[in-house]
DNA sequence: CTACTTGCAAATTGTTTGCATGGAC
DNA sequence: GTCCATGCAAACAATTTGCAAGTAG
């Protein structure tokens, strides 16, 4: 796959180089559907070259971050570790399944314009507006109503 | 000032006992305006028992929070550390000022209903919605306008 | 060649835990 | 007196940083 033609240009204009390890980094959020955290893109990283560094993936990540070409999501449990994705999605927001652990990525313009509105009433400039979810998905819901009718399941 | 004798059955109903650290603690998240991180609360708690230990703090919001008497909330710029408030305040989420720093409490019934609604269409079950917001507070979006227009603030 | 980058290890920061002593009930 | 709690220090986990060696342009 290819580096897009952009992500060099944007690298250069600020007189960063464009290393393989930027590049792989890119690459792995890119493939991944988001929410990797920096531990994880290494790991991904380190198969396909061993050599790649810890620290070096969270310097990428800080200089893809001020470039714009990656953002922070933040998931609702786990604020503990930093969690990325590439950036230009439409904007979504995160419902974390307390059952499963899975991200589901959720797209809520209504919320979006109901924050908007809140923030201009109190005359307060809105730059960012975040909505963590959190609960269950279906599958999960449904397996929690099983259990409370006094059937569980067996496994 | 009385810690409520709610409190207090809360504790023994659980076998926990009613320690002065564990009053202290509780007391200053009451006292404050809340969004107090550990070390802040031990700082201020120092100030009456010279003795309290940060490791007690920890415990001790761990145990409240366990409790129902205490939780997380979650402000837009820090993830890195966790800040705690009372509970029982009614539902709010927080906007951070980037300018000042300051954190401002947000009613915003509409943004909870949006948040319901998104999640009953997508069949998820929503245990938590957490909101926050990020920008600049009036004063100063002001002086950022000020600064705009070529007007810098001699200060 | 030059200066930005990397890898490694050590340093930071926020939080948790083991253990012996102390204290609530 | 019995256990739960505390204080202290060491342990942890995520992230950052100093520095010498490596490399993109």
């Amino acid at each position: 796959m290819e580096i897009a033609a952009e992500t060099r240009k944007r690298l250069r204009a600020r007189g960063l180089r464009i290393t393989p390890q930027r590049l792989l980094v890119l690459q792995i959020l890119k493939e991944s559907g988001g929410h990797l955290d920096a531990r994880t893109i290494h790991a991904r990283g380190q198969a396909r070259d061993p050599n790649l560094s810890l620290a070096t993936v969270y310097r990428t990540l800080s200089t893809l971050k001020e470039m714009g070409l990656v953002e922070l999501c933040c998931l609702a449990r786990d604020h503990r570790q930093k969690y990325y994705e590439v950036t230009g999605k439409e904007e979504h927001y995160h419902f974390t399944c307390l059952g499963c652990g899975r991200i589901i990525e959720v797209c809520a313009p209504r919320v979006e314009q109901a924050c908007r509105e809140v923030a201009e009433e109190l005359g307060l400039v809105l730059t960012r507006a975040n909505v963590c979810f959190e609960g269950y998905c279906p599958a999960c819901a449904a397996r929690h109503d099983r259990d409370e009718q006094g059937k569980p399941c067996l496994s």
